[in-house]
DNA sequence: CACTTGACCTGTCCGC
DNA sequence: TGCGGACAGGTCAAGT
């Protein structure tokens, strides 16, 4: 499920990609899947290069020379893949976690000039992508309450701690997962995170204290950074841009781990629900 | 207003 | 082997 990492993988490998590529086709088979009209699409994305691509949260914003912008949110299953005419031709060996495209999830094909493609594969079909103008998009409802980029330079201990004074009587982790405090957060790395500051998922915030603010400001942040040098991780579904999986899995200490012990104690993980989600802890490290 | 639950989907896995 | 149901989780709308 891409969360902050994964969409930021993503964004940089589709960055080496398409850049300054110039589409001159685009198909959907699922209007929930894009939402445009034809006449939208034939004006403003048919004939338009790709000058820039953004990451905002879990949202991708492929910035276009007709001043529109493609914003594309993957949801759980969703799935942006570039091939060219010949790189990633059938059969070609690679490590690539799909195969030939389009297939039977493919809900969107943009192609471009010079023959290569890039598909929007989603097999849910929770996932979207929709043309707007690049100025309408800081109105958008979800811009507007999205919180603070968690891996900027500039965000502080402080800012973190105090984003969650006003959600004081939620657990730690459907705060976390709020995106209205923190921006990008995802089942993942929220159970991760909180493993590494050992604080039990059902903690209340507000009886949360501040060195375990500080502890865990400290493992979101390594954590995420780490998931980003691994390429993100692959679950399931999962792919970077070149159809390619991420290897974070190989270095979660908690999450998907239930059964197996604890790096740390040795305790065996465990995994129950927590504000809805399948949620993974060690329960010596993280006591409620 | 703060917070929780259900809906949106489809593929996979489990138990009978 | 077939089948029903639970489960996976990001976000929004609806409900408490």
């Amino acid at each position: 499920m891409p969360e902050l990492p994964e969409v930021e993988t993503v964004r940089r490998g589709l960055s080496e990609l398409i850049i300054g590529h110039t589409i001159v086709t685009a198909q959907s088979d699922n209007p929930k899947s894009f939402p445009n009209s034809p006449q939208q699409v034939k004006s403003f994305l048919i004939g338009a290069k790709v000058i820039d691509i953004r990451r905002r949260a879990k949202l991708l914003m492929i910035d276009l020379s007709t001043n529109y912008t493609l914003v594309i949110h993957l949801k759980m299953t969703g799935q942006l893949v570039y091939r060219g005419e010949t790189a990633f031709g059938a059969g070609h060996p690679n490590d690539s976690l799909i195969g030939e495209l389009p297939d039977r999830s493919t809900r969107v094909t943009l192609e471009f000039k010079d023959g290569s493609k890039l598909f929007f594969n989603d097999q849910r079909k929770f996932g979207w992508m929709r043309l707007m103008p690049i100025d309408e998009v800081a109105d958008l409802p979800f811009m507007q309450k999205v919180g603070p980029e968690p891996l900027e330079a500039d965000f502080t201990l402080a800012q973190f701690t105090t984003r969650f004074t006003r959600r004081g009587r939620m657990s730690i982790k459907a705060a976390l997962l709020d995106q209205t405090v923190i921006a990008g957060v995802g089942n993942i790395y929220a159970d991760e995170s909180l493993w590494g500051a050992k604080i039990h998922p059902k903690r209340l915030v507000n009886t949360i204290m501040s060195a375990e603010f500080e502890a865990l400001y400290i493992e979101l942040r390594l954590v995420m950074n780490l998931a980003i040098d691994k390429g993100g991780s692959t679950d399931k579904n999962y792919v970077n841009a070149e159809g390619k999986r991420g290897s974070y899995m190989d270095f979660a200490r908690v999450f998907r781990r239930e059964g197996l012990e604890c790096s740390r104690c040795g305790t065996t993980i465990i995994k129950f629900k927590v504000a809805g989600r399948g949620t993974h802890i060690c329960p010596n490290c993280q006591r409620l």
